[in-house]
DNA sequence: TCATTTAGGTGCTATTTGCACATAGGTGAA
DNA sequence: TTCACCTATGTGCAAATAGCACCTAAATGA
């Protein structure tokens, strides 16, 4: 294999493929139902079964505010009618866009993990009648 | 919900579900074939179906340092038959234990991931269901 | 001799995230 | 009316992670 420890790597920028910044397909999710704020996306996040919470409060409205730098979403502050006022977020065309690559990219990481798992449970098979050979041959 | 955007969250330690460091698991299950080096490692990595390359060698040589710091592998120095001198990593019973619990936290991390892809079909199939009638009635 | 392959590494920087904490309006009970 | 609590949005800081550029060095072969 031709240089694979110094350099180069294909110069296509690596292999980010990975759940960091998971939330933000959520909430990209949640926003294509319908414009939202941020205390209320955070409640909705239960849905994707998350096991206990899902995230830090703080986490929400940073990867909100980055959406909107970004341009896929939009912001005004909205006066309700009980309790303080909300940034109330809107998804524009560019974030449902950003939203298709974005389970596209999901699609690819589900593959990946599959082939985890099969090359685990593969190998753990071979493993285990391994063990059973060598259980035999003791006896 | 109480006091949800303050603080607490359980003290659980949070949501780390995620693929960050998704190569740990793979290095370990690499190992757990048997001993190998870094150099090799980063070839049969090829086997978990990334597509292009899976990551750059650095990343797998600080990977490798930081499983023996946590003493989940051991390593040695071996002067091979050609080549430059190896470092080669051992998996050791805590780091076999280790990669039962990668597991059971990736099993998880698909379990989330796949209520994020109910959503998303469900809810698609909802807004292009109603995609149909704003279009019936246009007629 | 000299480029290339094999092998393992460091330094720097950007991004992400969790936790603690700040701020502030609204609501209801004592 | 005071005070606790809920709703709502944020900032500051530290640690972890990862990519890219770069370094070192032995072996190999043209």
């Amino acid at each position: 294999m031709p240089g694979r420890g110094r350099r180069g790597y294909g110069a296509q920028g690596g292999c980010r493929r990975r759940i960091g910044r998971f939330l933000e397909p959520c909430l990209l999710l949640l926003l294509h139902s319908g414009e939202s704020h941020g205390y209320e996306l955070l409640e909705n996040l239960d849905r994707f079964g998350f096991t206990g919470n899902p995230a830090d409060s703080s986490t929400i409205y940073r990867i909100l505010r980055s959406l909107e730098e970004k341009r896929f979403v939009t912001s005004i502050w909205s006066e309700g009618d009980s309790g303080p006022a909300r940034r109330v977020y809107t998804l524009t065309e560019e974030g449902n866009l950003y939203l298709n690559t974005w389970v596209k990219d999901l699609e690819e990481t589900d593959r990946i993990l599959h082939s985890f798992f099969r090359e685990y449970h593969n190998h753990m098979e071979v493993h285990h009648a391994n063990d059973g050979e060598t259980k035999k041959r003791k006896e």
